[in-house]
DNA sequence: CGCCTGTTGCACAGCACTGTGCAAATAGGG
DNA sequence: CCCTATTTGCACAGTGCTGTGCAACAGGCG
């Protein structure tokens, strides 16, 4: 069918480590190069990779299979990265701190991946123009962290970002019917009062208080 | 120019409810269709609004306009509520959580739009791909939650989530350079312990005991 | 009724990208 | 050095989308 060898399946003489060599290369670039733009087209890049576009065919049949193929690498590593830091570890507290440390180390790696895969063009106009809110959020955090209300290892601009996903997040959940969407509102304040340093119980009776 | 009058310049005599109307619809479409498909086509926008691509067109210039109006309006519509929400506000605490409630009234209506907005052909082969690990870290959350060692008003799979986002967040800000790469893993983990009910010097002391 | 605004339908040029075929170069291993 | 797996360069058909031009048409307003 294809017009070069099939490449990835059967290789049954000797050599073949330049092939190998390129498409782990090839790989490497496309994850890089997906960062940048998640719709960057083969030859963007098959160019970047130092490769002829007619090569990346030769070792991936379509754009899909070259992304999924990617994805399942990150996947894979992380699930293992996951398990691996919550084994045999009894307290709960314990697990998810180890089990976060370890997908850290390389989500340190796939960390561009994953944040730009979430910069659409959408997206990317929705941030920027949103960050004069961001900003006043951030003010209002340095505020209560001078007081003494908030507590957080985080300076007030990252946890301006954190709340601001956290309520991404929420709306996910909301969604995917994991939460009734009439409670979803204090439950969001709730979570990103608590995260932000704020007791559980105060930040719930603080919540409850604003709902007569 | 356009074969079409200029539609949204001056429109010096009487009647254009009707084209207003039109406008308008084809913005409330374009909303929900793009929540659907980032890269929805002029032409699914403007049939799923009952309309012909060459009207749409009489209405926006090009895709990017329409777009840019959609983003506008919500941006607009979040900023107004986020001030509201903590005008005249002493206490940062409740500062936070007012403007969260608030927000969330509209959040709730652009929910689709910014949760499907990152919902672009990666980010949803990464979710899907993820959903074992998620599922692994629920059940974790969920011994936490039998043991009292975590509080949250999130059932545990929406906490899951929240995990998921504030991860991303945190690589968001990492690339932004808020935070610095190498503590990054240990803030994230305070932050999402804390996030989950853990007070925040336990969470602080954990974190720090594992890191011998 | 006749006008004017807005709408329709169709047609077209242009563009960018995908996936494939083929023949000619190339390079590394044996 | 020769052989073979691999890469290259080019060409091509197919597809789908954008933005525009134009002529016909609809309906409310005066």
């Amino acid at each position: 069918m294809a017009g070069m060898p099939t490449g990835h399946s059967g290789r049954a003489p000797g050599h073949s480590s330049r092939a190998d060599a390129n498409r782990r290369r090839i790989l490497d670039v496309a994850l890089a190069e997906l960062l940048r733009d998640p719709d960057a087209s083969m030859d963007q890049i098959a160019r970047a990779a130092g490769v002829v576009r007619r090569t990346v065919y030769g070792h991936f049949p379509n754009r899909e299979a070259l992304i999924s193929t990617l994805v399942d690498e990150a996947v894979q590593a992380l699930s293992a990265a996951h398990a691996a830091g919550r084994e045999g570890v009894q307290d709960p507290a314990e697990a998810v701190a180890r089990s976060v440390l370890a997908v850290w180390e390389l989500a340190d790696r796939y960390r561009l991946l994953i944040a730009l895969a979430q910069r659409t063009v959408t997206m990317q106009g929705i941030r920027e123009r949103l960050a004069p809110v961001r900003e006043a959020a951030t003010e209002v955090l340095r505020r209560g962290f001078g007081q003494g209300v908030f507590s957080s290892p985080l300076p007030p601009p990252a946890l301006a970002y954190v709340h601001e996903q956290m309520l991404v997040a929420l709306m996910e959940a909301v969604n995917d019917g994991l939460v009734d969407a009439r409670e979803a509102g204090r439950c969001a304040a709730v979570t990103i009062l608590t995260a932000a340093g704020v007791p559980a119980s105060d930040a719930t009776a603080l919540v409850a208080k604003l709902n007569d």
